[in-house]
DNA sequence: TTGCTCCTCACGTCACGTGAGGTGGC
DNA sequence: TTGCTCCTCACGTCACGTGAGGTGGC
């Protein structure tokens, strides 16, 4: 029999954490002195405190380890925890190899350039949306989009269905070109609609990684945005693997005021305007 | 200017987020309303907000990002930053790799067999020690090991060098033998001291990684611990890397006693020793 | 008036670590 | 007596999430 310091040198187990598992339950001392609170341990605990050190160091809580350790625990049951583990660990892993190609970027910016790193572009998972939406090859982009956007605006805001989420607009074509491209303008939805001819309701499908950029400012200066985004995406080993999208998080139009479009979307006049720019990447060479 | 809300809603970071960089000075807002304590935002406060997100996935604290954003941040210190940070993902997954491999070998055992799986053996790094030690290739482990553990423990004990720790023996046969081995025994000391001869003093390197087993009982069943242990590491895609130790937590002697060792390591009559066998151990195939 | 947004406490999370202040046995 | 070990609060960690309870503007 051990008092909580022998115990303790003999597991390599610190006195607190001893103490914190008889306090949670998870290991309560084979014997308690009443007057003095002294704990006593036997040799007899060593191989349940072994098996909690062990399934603490492949990850589990300690609310799970206690599970884990019942005697009812059935095999399923086991086998089941264990499957969760794996898939966890085997999200952490890709989550960590992810990082490990950012910091990487960065190092190679910082000890190639004397300018200070682009720190902007993140990787994100985009969720699915249902949007109306109207898709056009538009001889130029200047007006044809501003045309398009209204196309799909009157029966959004005629049905009250806008959602509290700025236009999208898509480039399908494969290279970026000003002329006769393959665009989409699309408005976030709360419910569908039967859509008018020339519009569809659809939803746009989720993206699992997009390389992502807010940019403030003018639209002129978007595809200097772009191009930097797909530099970025060259230099971090992906490509591009879907339609590029522009997601308007606060844009300006006298005809969305008119229609009463709610103001979070709405610059003032002379403010900034607010854009993010998704591109849709997959590793280069992985599946 | 944004509301605290619409600002949460454009860059998709919660409201409660928000208060929070804000508490600790992270980002604070463009402006605080006096009376109502309202906040609000503005389109020049996205980039720095971006890069709070960005740094963030890179798995950086919020101190640490703090630090990053300063303006008079050097770029050696970014440089050694990322570097940490490089160096901290690179273990982490390793770690995973290892519980990932623990977590498929524990699969296999609830798969194949009925019986509950061996979760009792544990990798874990050897810390160096200073020992004083005999090694010889004695007749037989039973008689030999006990007249060594003597021969050792005698000076040591003269010298009251003994440090907190059990006895610690190694076999340095590449295959398991109970004849003509080769062993030694090493006890712990706190200070160095000149050794008699047959003695050395020494440091016990450290072991970056062990398969370790406690077990508790009789010494007669030790060899069938050694063979399980053994067969975890084949089972597990590693190999035996060095010298077997088997580091004695709780024993029994009755020439300890005389010689007044600490009370922690002298099992009383009929009670329980316990003995750790440690294994060093490298990924099979690897370095 | 109702609903929505904003505010400030204050507590919970997770697995302990770190004192503070006091006791008991050699 | 001194030093060592044991005890029980109680607070800190980290980055927020979750109510509680109240206010302000349309």
């Amino acid at each position: 029999v051990f008092k909580i310091g022998d115990f303790s040198r003999l597991t390599r187990v610190s006195v607190k954490m001893l103490r914190h598992y008889d306090e949670i339950g998870l290991l309560k001392p084979a014997d308690v002195d009443a007057s003095s609170g002294y704990r006593f341990y036997t040799a007899a605990q060593l191989p349940r405190l072994n098996r909690i050190i062990a399934l603490k160091d492949l990850g589990f809580s300690l609310d799970q380890i206690a599970g884990l350790l019942a005697e009812d625990l059935s095999p399923e049951a086991l086998r089941g925890m264990l499957l969760l583990r794996q898939a966890e660990i085997a999200a952490r892993i890709r989550a960590d190899q992810q990082r490990m190609a950012q910091v990487e970027m960065h190092l190679r910016q910082v000890d190639q350039a004397e300018r200070p790193p682009l720190f902007d572009v993140v990787l994100r998972a985009l969720p699915a949306l249902l949007v109306a939406s109207a898709r056009r090859r538009v001889p130029d982009l200047e007006d044809s989009v501003a045309q398009l956007f209204d196309v799909v605006e009157l029966p959004v805001a005629a049905r009250r269905a806008r959602a509290q989420a700025g236009p999208i607009l898509l480039y399908h074509d494969r290279d970026y070109r000003e002329e006769d491209a393959d665009v989409e303008v699309a408005i976030p939805l709360t419910a569908p609609f039967a859509p008018p001819e020339g519009i569809a309701v659809r939803e746009l499908p989720a993206v699992a990684c997009a390389a992502c950029a807010v940019y403030t400012g003018d639209y002129a200066r978007l595809p200097e945005v772009l191009q930097a985004i797909l530099r970025w995406i060259g230099a971090n080993g992906y490509r591009v693997s879907g339609p590029i999208r522009e997601h308007f998080l606060r844009f300006m139009s006298d005809r969305a005021a008119e229609l009463g479009l709610p103001e979070t979307f709405l610059a003032q006049q002379g403010s900034q305007l607010v854009t993010e720019v998704q591109i849709p990447v997959e590793t280069d060479g992985g599946g």
